[in-house]
RNA sequence: GCCCGAGUGGCGGAACGGCAGACGCGACGGACUCAAAAUCCGUUGUCCGAAAGGGCGUGUGGGUUCGAGUCCCACCUCGGGCACCA
């Protein structure tokens, strides 16, 4: 269009490098690629083996955070990650790698149905739709993706797959003599032969069915359990822990989340907790996502302790047993089930009145209110285990029922809350250990050496480190001791041997909460037997499909209605929930179980389909996963050799797919012990967004600057910079870019910007440099006039072919640690050099272009 | 409060402990044009100076070193995560 308009400027430069050109030169080698399967990335095994092409290449799999296909389309801050990631994957493939790069979706889940709910359109056909549009745009881009190899995780095909694990999860127990899951058969095999003692010890053999079926659930890795959850009525379903932000809402929508209990499939994510820390330490990641990890997981070592009561022993976690002697009082958690029979007659009304306005409290009222301590006394004591003290028993909501065992001792003079605690109820506050002069000068107090441990004059709890003192008895005694290590094993020594304690490790970390009340997800592929015993579909029968439906809408309630209960989308379809099956004994009815699987389950091992897509006969073969995700090397767990995505998903689907892994890992199916060995978090674009005085965005490009000044519709509006999206009306859409300059231009501009891992703000004015750097290099080699290829290039000189050589030396360290901006500033900086020269020497032509080519790889091309 | 990370021109950002500011944007000057856009050439940390040249400069204050943006100590600011977790 524009060359036709501007008829003086095609004549002069036909073959300049436009934006039309650009798109011409793209479109065609897009075109061409795809007929010659030039990115098809061959296997050692199986259906896409071509065993010979391997022969020579080291393997190297890069790995996108795959997206969720919404209806709203790329903008240019989307693909960031995944240029960084096509480029760094030619280079390899440029230098010697066979490497398996593609792209999938992780398409079902919350947004899709809710949008499918608006517009009353199927969510399997706006979804595919979705991913129609998105697979385009990323063509668009020239991504060297393996199109073989790309899946979704709604296809029949791979979720078949996601069924199947959830069945061996399902029949898997965590046998924690050996740290490894095993699966349930060898478990029934021990209490048969005896080996394993029952929980009563009574024979197995003499268990009722339904008694075996409860002792297995107690041990498999999937199980159904009623217990405290996350209902969240404004969704109609309930989430997990994770999905709940420290507010105490949902993750997604953003509605209260109440703790109720019910019924529902939890994962025994706990059993693999010391695993998961552990393993840490054999990752190529960051620190802050490692901390973010270790920080959800929650390892607390210390120890259980028994304190005698009137109602029986009230058992404490304490990651300080070495203060035991200075607990002179103990606090429960409103919600502790000996509160009752610890409530003194004369103190019935009190802890009622305070339970009640506790229970009423959500866990987001108990953490918003400021610190001040609310509590009140039982009327009750307990005996403190190594000093005898009766001490008084308290309860007070700042000790969670959810945490340890419900209940602590309080230490108040080593720690802050308990110390504000005892000054808030005038409770003693017994001192056990001397603090140094130091501290006491730290904080303006004139302390003797006589009247240091005379705490009435003392600010604060001491947590610091100091020599014990009141802390023996007959068999124990820690006086003088300043080492805390050892006076913790000591007591712990004293405790095992006087049974009135264990060393223990405790977790933050909860099991997994695996099932939801919605339509848009894998149907677990469970039916229940009319003693209600659930039984795993046999494989032939997988996938168990979605059954269409129109009546697709979740029931949702009022979001503050707490006592509302979860329906499923599912369960109004007779039609599909009761079937009659031969399991092995005969035909019989059945009931399906009528939940979906969470967002996160497919996102649990879509790299391991990538690598075997077709495969029918298992979810990926084991030669070809040895192959791509084997160890390499002692100490090296295995797994992708780049994962490249965005830091939000630091504990959710990291964690998760972590934990399904290395099931897999430990029932034998794979060769690697983690997933994804090297983690790389690329930063978001930003942009400017803008607000006027009602706090509400305005549309970016309808913003005027004046001296600094901004104004929308003459209204002065403020500025902030956000990531680029829909939601801060500044999201800026690739094809403007495409029209004006070429994917080429874009990749580059995208590139340069910064560093991969940093965010960095969008400014369409800058795109220009990197265009302008483009059409030099092209000017410097093809005649504008005519299109070829100039015949009065300049000849080689030797600053230019020293030059040549840093530059090669240089984009090739930087490229091999992705640090594309400085690679392109190199290349920029031997382009202007030919430039002054007059063109670019033939001698060093192909060089050139080859450098340039995992960066613009259509205009090289 | 605790745990990560970062502070360099007007802006995005470069700098194995060795010429701070590569490369890009913008700005300014020039060429081309009737003119503008695009394109091309040049200048551009800051202060003094006509110039040559010189002073000052990497959040702040100390330190190590022949030499510090870079290493060490203390502090300030910003971003992210966790947060009554016993």
């Amino acid at each position: 269009m524009n060359s036709s308009s501007e008829p003086t400027q095609s004549d002069q430069h036909r073959k300049r490098y436009t934006g039309t050109l650009a798109q011409e030169i793209e479109l065609r080698w897009q075109e061409q690629w795809d007929v010659d399967g030039t990115f098809e990335t061959p296997n050692p095994a199986g259906p896409l083996a071509d065993p010979e092409a391997l022969v020579g290449k080291q393997k190297l799999f890069v790995l996108d955070m795959f997206p969720y296909p919404s209806g709203a389309g790329l903008h240019v801050g989307h693909p960031l990650g995944f240029i960084g990631t096509d480029v760094y994957s030619r280079f390899k493939r440029m230098t010697g790698h066979n490497v398996l790069y593609t792209m999938g979706f992780d398409a079902f889940g919350l947004p899709a149905e809710q949008y499918a709910v608006q517009t009353g359109t199927h969510p399997a056909i706006t979804t595919e739709a979705n991913i129609a549009n998105m697979r385009r745009q990323l063509r668009r881009l020239g991504l060297s993706h393996d199109p073989r190899r790309s899946i979704s995780t709604t296809d029949p095909g791979y979720y078949r797959w996601t069924q199947w694990i959830f069945s061996q999860i399902f029949n898997a127990w965590y046998d924690t003599d050996i740290a490894k899951a095993r699966p349930i058969a060898e478990l029934v095999e021990q209490f048969e032969a005896g080996t394993r003692a029952t929980p009563d010890g009574r024979a197995w053999a003499s268990l009722s069915a339904a008694e075996q079926a409860d002792v297995l659930d107690g041990h498999r890795l999937a199980y159904i359990s009623e217990a405290p959850v996350n209902w969240c009525p404004g969704l109609g379903t309930v989430v997990a822990n994770e999905e709940v932000t420290s507010d105490g809402r949902s993750d997604r929508g953003n509605f209260p989340v109440f703790k109720r209990s019910m019924r529902q499939w939890m994962m025994r994510i706990t059993a693999y907790a010391d695993r998961l820390v552990d393993d840490l330490d054999l990752l190529d990641w960051s620190d802050s996502i490692k901390a973010m990890q270790r920080n959800w997981i929650g390892r607390s070592e210390g120890a259980k302790v028994d304190f005698a009561s009137s109602a029986g022993p009230i058992t404490v976690f304490t990651t300080r047993p070495d203060t035991l002697f200075g607990a002179s009082f103990m606090v429960l958690a409103p919600e502790h089930p000996l509160v009752d029979a610890l409530t003194a007659p004369e103190h019935t009304a009190t802890v009622a009145e305070y339970r009640r306005v506790a229970g009423t409290k959500s866990d987001v009222a108990r953490q918003v209110d400021d610190k001040t301590k609310t509590g009140v006394f039982t009327g009750s004591y307990a005996t403190n285990p190594v000093n005898g003290a009766q001490v008084p028993v308290w309860i007070a909501d700042y000790v969670l029922m959810g945490y340890g065992t419900g209940a602590i001792m309080a230490v108040p003079c080593g720690d802050e809350r308990d110390f504000e605690f005892a000054r808030q109820f005038d409770l003693p506050i017994p001192a056990i250990q001397q603090p140094p002069a130091a501290w006491f000068e730290q904080r303006g107090i004139d302390a003797q050496v006589g009247d240091a441990l005379d705490t009435s004059a003392w600010p604060e709890a001491f947590t610091g480190d100091a020599p014990y003192v009141n802390s023996s008895n007959d068999g124990l005694d820690l006086n003088g001791l300043a080492n805390i290590a050892e006076a913790k094993q000591r007591t712990n020594a004293w405790l095992e041997a006087h049974g009135c304690g264990t060393a223990t490790i405790n977790y933050k970390l909860r099991d997994w909460l695996f099932s939801r009340q919605r339509y848009w997800g894998e149907p677990f592929p469970i039916v229940y037997d009319e003693h209600g015993n659930a039984h795993t579909l046999p494989d032939h029968l997988l996938p168990l499909e979605l059954p269409p439906t129109d009546s697709f809408s979740p029931r949702t309630f009022d979001a503050d209605d707490a006592m509302s209960n979860p329906e499923s989308p599912l369960d109004r379809l007779d039609w599909w929930t009761t079937v009659e099956l031969d399991l092995g004994d005969g035909p019989k009815p059945y009931r399906r179980d009528t939940n979906v699987m969470p967002q996160w389950a497919g996102s649990c091992w879509y790299e391991l389909r990538y690598l075997d897509p077709t495969n029918d006969e298992r979810f990926v073969d084991a030669a070809v996963e040895q192959y791509w995700m084997g160890p390499q090397g002692e100490g090296h767990p295995g797994g992708v050799d780049l994962y490249v995505g965005g830091v939000e998903h630091a504990v959710l689907h990291l964690l998760y797919a972590r934990f399904w892994h290395k099931v897999l890992f430990d029932l034998g199916y794979l060769s690697s012990k983690e997933p994804y060995h090297r983690l790389f978090n690329q930063g978001y674009i930003l942009a400017a967004a803008f607000k006027d005085e009602r706090e509400i965005y305005v549309d970016a490009f309808s913003v005027d600057e004046h001296d600094g000044q901004f104004t929308y519709e003459g209204k002065p509006v403020t500025r902030e910079w956000g990531k680029m999206g829909k939601s801060l009306k500044n999201a800026v859409a690739p094809d403007e870019i495409y029209e004006a300059y070429g994917a080429d231009t874009l990749r580059l501009y995208e590139m340069a910007m910064g560093p991969l891992d940093a965010s960095r703000p969008w400014e369409t004015r800058d795109v220009v440099g990197m265009y302008r750097f483009v059409q030099r290099l092209w000017r410097n080699l093809v005649d504008e006039e005519t299109g070829a290829l100039r015949t009065d290039l300049p000849e080689l000189d030797d600053e230019t072919d020293r030059l040549l050589h840093r530059t090669i030396d240089g984009v090739r360290t930087d490229m091999d640690a992705m640090r594309f901006n400085t690679a392109i500033a190199k290349l920029i900086e031997l382009n202007n050099h030919l430039t002054k020269l007059g063109g670019c020497p033939t001698a060093i032509a192909e060089r050139l272009v080859l450098m340039t080519a995992p960066l613009t790889p259509h205009l090289s091309e």
